[in-house]
DNA sequence: CCAGACGTTGTT
DNA sequence: GTCTGG
DNA sequence: CCAGACGTTGTT
DNA sequence: GTCTGG
């Protein structure tokens, strides 16, 4: 699962992209569900960064909670759910991230791991988006997830679909067919992933706690 | 047909 | 125990 | 993921 | 909107 990641930095995906970060973006160790992170997407065949909500909300939802349960979201049946079977096709998108949290232990008791790239300054998770129209229009987004990579599947059995670098700009372009965006979200061989233990408080309390700035 | 869900992970 | 909020 | 709440009525 | 369960 992937249910906190950090974004530390600019980093290399969105230098590779070529985009331009957004004004103000601050440097995040503790990133939850339910907060507007950083995306980048095609929009009008070009690429762009924006803050959408974490937690994917359907056009047809009734209410914004049914994002809640739609964090993240199973490679291997994205094509037969409702929630996403749009989005696949039309509507997919990268989350820059430098690292992600899983945890291992009992409940209670959990030590928290963070996974990060051992070549490069960050990676691309895999993402879609959706638009909700309700009364303030909230624009959301997803993190797909694969099994987990040899390396990973230490701490958990599933882990973010993280994109090979060179294949970045296609998971983007709207004109790539659903077969090829699918055929892209393999369990990761390209980032020589590490794990290092955690500090447990840095992600306890309030997130604002944990951020540290000056970093970027 | 209508009504109700629409999701994942982890844990047991 | 289970759901919600962060 | 973890932490924290988990309820209603009536009165101010 | 679309699928599933009844």
């Amino acid at each position: 699962m992937c249910a906190r990641y950090a974004f530390r930095k600019v980093s290399v995906v969105l230098d590779d992209l070529g985009v331009a970060p957004l004004p103000g973006l601050e440097p995040r160790d503790n990133i939850l569900p339910r907060q507007n992170v950083p995306v980048i997407l095609a929009s009008d065949g070009e690429l762009i960064v924006q803050e959408l909500r974490w937690g994917l909300i359907p056009p047809w939802a009734k209410d914004e909670s049914f994002g809640d349960k739609a964090i993240n979201a199973r490679s291997e049946s994205l094509r037969d759910k409702p929630s996403f079977r749009q989005a696949l096709a039309r509507k997919r998108c990268i989350i820059p991230a430098t690292g992600f949290y899983e945890w291992k232990g009992q409940k209670g008791n959990k030590q928290p791991f963070l996974i990060s790239s051992g070549l490069y300054d960050g990676f691309a998770m895999a993402g879609l988006y959706e638009d909700w129209v309700g009364s303030s229009g909230i624009r959301s987004t997803a993190i797909i997830t694969v099994p987990a990579n040899e390396t990973v599947s230490t701490l958990h059995n599933r882990m973010p679909a993280l994109l090979p670098r060179n294949r970045w700009r296609d998971w983007l372009s709207p004109d790539l067919p659903q077969a090829e965006a699918l055929s892209l979200l393999i369990p990761d061989e390209d980032h020589d992933l590490r794990l290092m233990p955690h500090n447990r408080e840095l992600l306890l309390g309030s997130p604002q706690k944990s951020e540290q700035r000056g970093l970027f």
